[in-house]
DNA sequence: ACTGGACTTGACGTGGGCGTCAAGGCGGAG
DNA sequence: CTCCGCCTTGACGCCCACGTCAAGTCCAGT
């Protein structure tokens, strides 16, 4: 198939695709008139690197997962360097989400304040 | 004071200082030489600004609360602009928790589900 | 007089993940 | 032949909160 056709069954544009391959994350084979032409398993690689980056993941950390399903792996995730990105990740979704709540209790704190403010006499 | 003692003073840099000018969220006086002037008032302002983007705010979403302080309150989150900015982000904040917390799940399963894989007679 | 530090404006750079436009090639339908 | 849709590369735009550099001005100290 080719990018366009790639594109729509991937759920994503030729221009994501066209700068992953600028990534080195997506390859492809060129036809004689010098277009893209991509099988099944690109289908899968672009499958995972939108499912992961739609978790949340960066480009970058979908690398591992990548090159895991291109050396015939049956799941992105079967690596240890994938494995190895999933602990980061959550240790980052951890932190991330430590610091929000973090900041939305002092929000809430604030909040509080100011509506105590503006109705000191509210029953 | 000038740009210099101001930034030290906020926990800032001079840089900043000019950005929130080009905004129009601090305005400075200017001296004989057409240096910047500032007050105690404006330091106020300043640690606002940093207070509440140090929270997470943007740089937008400080605009009412400096203005609230511009129009003599002693308290940034006295007007109702600054309290709505307050509810909004808090909305903002638990939607993105959520989000985080989904993916935190997701990728926890992901990783128990390759780790059974990588030892399938883990004990 | 000279040096050094603080100040001025203007303008480009950063990062991430593309969007969007430009200018053109290739192939099939009518 | 023309038109349309798909494809190609290259390059600039976007968002945000500044960092950083350039080139010059102003002032205090020695």
């Amino acid at each position: 198939m080719r990018i366009g056709e790639l594109a729509r069954r991937g759920g994503t544009t030729t221009r994501a695709l066209r700068y992953y391959e600028s990534l080195g994350l997506l390859t492809a084979r060129r036809g004689a008139n010098g277009q893209r032409e991509y099988d099944e398993a690109d289908l899968r690689l672009v499958s995972e690197i939108r499912s992961l980056t739609g978790i949340g993941f960066a480009l970058e950390d979908t690398r591992p997962f990548v090159e895991c399903l291109r050396d015939g792996h049956a799941s992105g995730d079967e690596c240890p360097a994938s494995v190895a990105v999933y602990r980061r990740k959550l240790a980052e979704l951890d932190e991330c989400i430590e610091r929000l709540e973090a900041a939305r209790s002092r929000v809430r704190t604030q909040l509080a304040e100011a509506e105590k403010r503006s109705r000191p006499c509210a029953r």
